[in-house]
DNA sequence: ACCAGAAATGTGGGATCGCAGTTATATGTC
DNA sequence: GACATATAACTGCGATCCCACATTTCTGGT
């Protein structure tokens, strides 16, 4: 399958999480989807190069048809756009929907780590920091794939506590805008210098302070916006 | 064009609006995805019933691809599911989902309210209070799809005013979820008995007032929550 | 060497067909 | 008549083919 070659397995989408017990077949354009949607968040496609439908159903060894599928969909979370017409490409950043996006995340996300807390089992907590340990490595040797899959990780295992599966589902289509352009961001800058605020955030969760918990996850994504001001946009 | 029964057009939705100047060649399935999610926004379309790609692609003359691309996209916006292998249908509501996606509305809808205040010229406030007048024709007619069109249109030309098209998207989303069960509560109990919010909102937007115009987009959507307490979940 | 204009290549979109599976209907058995 | 079984109709999914168009490459005239 496609997803063979990508490693390591993300948390299921919430798209995917129905009524249990269901057993979802693998149909082929969804794994396609969520091939290529983990390739975004996590930076592996970035803004500007030209996708096609045959290009990518020759890649993954299927007719085009699923392809076409899965790029609907990820044309409709905006995370592709058709340009030109006969060009589909991941549409590229610039100033005004990066603080769109941004504050977006900055009105959704928080809330959903509330919402989550009363949730949070001292297992989930040990996965948390599990996550968060692996993500410190990745900081330190640069790894900026593994750096935006943990990051990804973490905050979504942290969100899907909550039985909010709307509000998480929105959040991610903002991540899947989001990954592509904070690759080239980190690429750029790299991962040493960023703070962890994740530790405050699992600080505040040992707390139970839900206000604590929502400044500190507000601090992570301010974070992201405070390298906005070092980018050119080109 | 299957646009062409519906009758007046909608305003353009924000997936349309591009880089300007990019006129939109007509193609077909973007179409037809604009269709259907106009049936849903206005509750044409009522949750449970089946949709069919063949079935919808005889009804509207064309092949059932471009039908098939357009129920991907709304797959992927949550507005349609894939339950139980070889059905697509208009997942049902419960209490739970309903609850999570006014919370999300809650969240989103003042804040995209109040970010369009300082962009209101008095144009677009004329513009508002001839649908909110139309929208008081429908409510006391008891033309429930009339109701749900105008109210539409209300929010949208209210919050496109802001420059967060992002953000502006993701309340469509939710709006294209909601759409199809609020046609069934409003069926249910009718339209007479809703208080007009609309107008505290235009009275703040005179004033100039934030959070006055914050409170009353609030209370418009809570009084939906009001419904559901009466609604039985079949 | 330069720059039209023409041919070739590649693109997304739509139509059609077939498959495997589900669901509804009809048939058979007691 | 009730129930189990077989059959027919219908479904979404994937593959394949074709088209109109955009873009690129080639070519010929100056």
């Amino acid at each position: 399958m496609a997803n063979a070659s990508t490693g390591k397995k993300l948390a299921a989408t919430t798209a995917e999480v129905e009524d249990l017990e269901t057993v979802v077949e693998p149909v082929l354009h969804a794994s396609i989807y969520e091939d290529l949607r983990r390739r975004m968040i996590t930076g592996k496609i970035v803004p500007g190069v030209g996708l096609s439908t045959r290009g990518l159903a020759l890649e993954l060894g299927v007719s085009q048809m699923p392809v076409r599928d899965a790029l609907s969909r990820l044309a409709a979370e905006g995370a592709v756009a058709i340009r030109s017409k006969r060009k589909i490409e991941v549409p590229p950043m610039n100033p005004e929907r990066f603080t769109d996006l941004l504050n977006c995340r900055l009105l959704l996300e928080p809330e959903a780590a509330v919402q989550a807390l009363p949730h949070i089992t001292p297992a989930k907590m040990k996965q948390l920091r599990e996550i968060d340990a692996a993500l410190d490595t990745a900081m330190e040797n640069g790894d900026v794939i593994a750096y935006m899959e943990r990051n990804f990780e973490f905050h979504f295992t942290l969100y899907r506590a909550n039985n909010r599966p709307t509000l998480n589902r929105l959040i991610e289509t903002l991540w899947l805008q989001f990954g592509p352009f904070m690759r080239v961001v980190y690429g750029r800058y790299g991962t040493a210098n960023l703070v962890d605020q994740h530790r405050v955030a699992l600080d505040a969760i040992d707390a139970g302070d839900a206000e604590a918990l929502h400044k500190a996850i507000a601090g992570d994504i301010a974070d992201g916006m405070g390298l906005i001001g070092r980018t050119s946009w080109a």
